[in-house]
DNA sequence: ATGGCATATCCTATATGA
């Protein structure tokens, strides 16, 4: 089973992108960032053509998520990270497919920093490592993905000097990162790679893409039900290539659900540890 | 310190991204 997350900045503008890299690549799950478009725009017919199911929460010009599953529809479990209602950004979706949780995600920028959206950026961080801690203990095998918008070290970037006061490298976005981790999520990437840098976004500047300067800032978690599975990862970075790309590129984990220990005692209603109702 | 590029919308200008 393949499992992709993509930021693809503006779903209209890249439909023909995401369709060639989703007819190449078969993933079975994508969790898609950054739609910049509302709920009517969503390309439901075409993606279903192509033969995946979707949940989406989109929005107006900014942020936008979803949830591809092919050849099933993928099972709404929430479309928003709990812990602030008067948070209106469309950011969060998680779901249930073929017996997984998956969580997508599309954390804020925070830039520029110091600055309300720096504020926004740790508190809506906050909020995702209380939610996190829950889904990890619930039982369940989890994977949380999406662009969290940190470079966890400066090996995860092509020279961060340039980029020593952006938001994605200030040692408050990476202790949040770092507490994240410590509740025991694997993150795929680098747990297979430890050695390699490894990008998945290159921005359209100064021809990045080109000298490969880039940043890993999409991730992929696995809790420790799900580690075990855990077989393949890595970045199609062929889409990032292409004519009219998105400046991110899919980075995806292969699992085999086999290895899935067997379960626990079954609960009354299993599936409300994970929903976590309040 | 700034801008380079791309996407969006209230579109020949501005906000946002990373």
């Amino acid at each position: 089973m393949k499992i992709a997350t993509y930021n693809v900045n503006g779903i209209k503008s890249r439909l023909p992108n995401l369709l060639a890299w989703l007819a190449r690549e078969q993933p079975d799950v994508a969790c898609l960032q950054e739609l910049k478009a509302e709920d009517g725009s969503f390309p439901r017919a075409q993606l279903e053509e192509a033969g995946y199911g979707a949940l989406w929460k989109g929005q107006r010009s900014w942020n936008g998520v979803a949830i591809l599953a092919r050849g099933t529809d993928p099972v709404p479990v929430r479309n928003e990270l709990p812990g602030d209602p008067s948070d209106d950004q469309s950011r969060y979706l998680e779901a249930a497919v073929n017996g997984l949780v998956v969580a997508c995600l599309y954390l804020p920028n925070g830039n520029p920093q110091p600055g309300p959206k720096f504020a926004y950026k740790l508190a809506w961080f906050e909020r995702l490592i209380t939610h996190a801690d829950g889904l990890y203990g619930s039982g369940h095998p989890v994977l949380m993905c999406g662009d969290f918008n940190v470079v966890p070290t400066d090996f995860d970037i092509y020279n961060p000097r340039s980029w020593k006061k952006d938001a994605l490298l200030q040692p408050e976005s990476r202790a949040c990162w770092e507490r994240l981790l410590a509740q025991g999520w694997v993150d795929a990437l680098r747990h297979q790679h430890p050695d390699e840098a490894v990008f998945t976004f290159w921005d359209y500047f100064r021809q990045h893409w080109e000298h490969n300067s880039g940043l890993r800032i999409d991730h992929l978690l696995l809790n420790r039900p799900l580690a075990p599975c855990l077989v393949a990862s890595g970045v199609d970075r062929w889409v990032r290539g292409e004519t009219k790309a998105s400046d991110h590129a899919p980075t995806w984990v292969t699992l085999d659900l086999a290895r899935l220990k067997k379960k626990a005692p079954a609960r009354k209603t299993p599936a409300r540890s994970a929903r976590q109702i309040p």
